[in-house]
DNA sequence: ATGAATGTTTACCACTTGGTAAGTGAATCG
DNA sequence: CGATTCACTTACCAAGTGGTAAACATTCAT
């Protein structure tokens, strides 16, 4: 049963329009604040849904850690689970802005897919509940995967048209393109987030270390996907 | 704070060595008996933990599953948590069965990677939960993650001295072994239980589109990792 | 047969969970 | 100014959580 009533969207949607001529976001306006309250409780949840997962998070836990009654977060969402779509409204967003620019400006074949797995990286470092969550929603109920699928659909759609194109230019090795994300995604998403196995191999953390995995990583890509070996 | 006070072991532990000269597993004795009871709560547990996750997991639930009242299940393990410990250690057990032959009757260089592969593809066809569980383990609190790294040390171990000989062999690039076995490993994992992300691009995880997908995964390794491409 | 150990159940408990109802003080609007 | 909307709090609740205590039936040792 889809428990959730609004549709996924990834902009930030109309402005609330009160009746009043006013600016809406003007600077100590009520709605600005508003706004600022609702933002404060995404991020928290994102953060603790993201790292703690989404069933350890009660909303009291939530609503303490940011000077709030649970029944405050209530307020702006009728349920949790009405949170969590938010959530992942909002996570997709910054996922997007984060890699928006890398897929449109950087160059073409290996150049671009280098750029990409660097933006992860940069997410991971700055940002890494970010990348938790993804994981945590992928593997709730299916109506929260949808959400994200749907979110991310366009995003998903370019990047595999990408690879079809550099299949056809003959850059990357021709394979089925989806299957070829999901090896590449995977593989990213885990040098970037599993930290428990790669301390499993010896690896400890740490930002040094990162710089290395990134770049065993990128020669592991680049040997997978690319056709020639000479740059 | 470690909650539990059990060591980590894999093998199935000394017989109860009840006082009497009988065979503790006599088909119809009671040491059989509880030792079956106690091997269903396992299975029932690792398959609920493994696809609806631990926290969403209750032991009600759990009991009622097995037509048994949950201090039924307390009886045998005294916490959750200690209940936790004897999956991981049962499903690392289930793990290294599944992998050992693999491990050691497989051929050299590539074959013997594309045998795991094989014997993890087998191991998500059939038993799902398993490698489900693996990945939620690694969600879980340290004391969880670092019991499964302890039970799998070996086997981790074993297999990136096989990466380090083989690239010594010049059978596969040369580069970091535990890099290269969390890079394959992720891989892996994901083509094999990532359905929503195969979802999202467009693959239904029929057995048909497993087949396929088995194909690509293999010809994505044997290209990020075999030296030479003739074999 | 008798008594002890064993495996399980029923009853119970303190605590947490998501969610409802009603109240409150301040900003907003006519 | 007065009425009202808004953002939020306090008070509360029913359902469920992991876990304890004690009673109970069966099996085992003697």
């Amino acid at each position: 049963m889809a428990a959730s009533v609004t549709a996924p969207v990834l902009d930030p949607g109309p402005v609330p329009a009160s009746g009043s001529v006013r600016a809406a976001g003007a600077p100590g306006s009520r709605a600005q604040r508003t706004r600022e309250t609702e933002n404060r409780i995404l991020m928290a949840a994102l953060d603790s849904f993201g790292t703690a997962g989404y069933d350890a998070t009660s909303l009291d836990a939530l609503a303490a850690g940011l000077g709030l009654s649970k029944q405050a977060i209530l307020y702006h969402w009728p349920s949790k689970r009405a949170l969590l779509d938010a959530v992942i409204d909002r996570a997709c967003l910054d996922l997007v802005v984060a890699f928006d620019g890398v897929l449109t400006d950087a160059g073409s074949g290996w150049e671009r897919v280098e750029a990409v797995v660097r933006a992860v990286f940069r997410v991971a470092l700055r940002r890494p509940e970010l990348l938790g969550f993804v994981r945590e929603v992928s593997r709730l109920s299916g109506d929260a995967s949808a959400r994200i699928i749907t979110d991310l659909e366009p995003f998903v759609a370019r990047a595999r048209d990408y690879l079809r194109r550099e299949m056809d230019a003959g850059r990357i090795r021709r394979c089925d393109p989806g299957l070829l994300f999901v090896s590449a995604y995977s593989a990213v998403l885990g040098a970037a987030t599993e930290v428990e196995v790669l301390r499993a191999v010896g690896v400890e953390p740490t930002l040094r270390s990162t710089v290395v995995r990134r770049r065993e990583l990128l020669a592991f890509l680049r040997a997978a996907m690319v056709t020639e070996s000479i740059d």
